[in-house]
DNA sequence: GCTCTTATATCAGTAGTCTGATATCATTGT
DNA sequence: ACAATGATATCAGACTACTGATATAAGAGC
């Protein structure tokens, strides 16, 4: 079928027009997330890990005896995003939940040995992913990126 | 409350440490798209349009008639996801769904009258954000970036 | 003491995003 | 003509992620 009789107009590719150069900036953000993210879910599939499970065992790992709430302030989710995903890593005994001495209220949070042996495993295939993300870039780039990326994140904080 | 007599590390501020220049690329991407999306959704709050809606909007206006797997494949999102958010379109009276003379399964898709005037004042609200993410670079870094983003699109494509 | 504010956790509801499974229509091959 | 293949749409289930509402605990001010 290589007629276009049809009136329903054709759609470029990834790198042409509107997806290319031109186009939102953000439209162009949100594409590379996207495939970023694919590419860490299918590496992390056979571990039963997500990106933002990743990111929260890390954060815990990094930072033991977090609560729910640090750790939302820290990965700059809502609370209650925050105790979806504590409580889905908690279901598969990922990590476990103490309340606080000083705090009734307050719950820290500590990877299992599980979790910590499943992060460990993670990291490396996180961190190769990441590699290629600054494949081909000098390091005056990279940092200009990175600086670009926080840059943007902290704007659009409130 | 300055003094940190708990045992439960502090959490980095956002341009520090982990959370700065040094860190998962991936992890700042992360946090630069959230924020972005969530000023445009602050943006978009008193139209009810949320940034999928506004691309989707957005790729029928340009190529009106196109299917929703069509969509999918322009917006890299599964046809699930498109027919969720179609679905979401089609219930606020934004786009109407016409059956293909050609091929009985697709379904041709446009813009009512009421969602074409939606987007038209998305657009410039939209537009003005997007050039928040430029501003401070000069062409040659925001021409470096666009191309990064678009290749980090495409490596992880498929 | 008691109230007001703040912090923490969670419930409910909506939207986006994926994988997997189905049903239906169109095209192609024989 | 008919079976196989491919494209389209959609249902179901799971995980993020948001807003809004609620309950409870701690701390501050009276």
């Amino acid at each position: 079928m290589t007629d276009d009789t049809d009136d329903a107009m054709a759609i470029p590719e990834i790198g042409e027009g509107k997806r290319g150069e031109s186009g939102y900036l953000g439209y162009l953000l949100r594409q590379a997330v996207a495939a970023n993210r694919q590419a860490t879910e299918r590496a992390l599939e056979d571990l039963g890990i997500t990106q933002p499970q990743f990111l929260v065992m890390t954060l815990i790992n990094a930072y033991p005896g977090s609560s729910g709430a640090d750790l939302a302030r820290a990965a700059m989710l809502t609370p209650q995003t925050m105790s979806v995903i504590v409580a889905n890593l908690e279901k598969a005994r990922r990590l476990r939940r103490l309340t606080d001495p000083a705090n009734a209220r307050k719950q820290r949070l500590e990877l299992t040995a599980d979790g910590l042996a499943l992060l460990q495993i993670s990291r490396d295939r996180v961190r190769e992913i990441d590699q290629v993300l600054a494949a081909d870039l000098t390091p005056e780039q990279e940092q200009f990126l990175r600086r670009w990326l926080v840059q943007v994140a902290r704007r659009s904080d409130r």
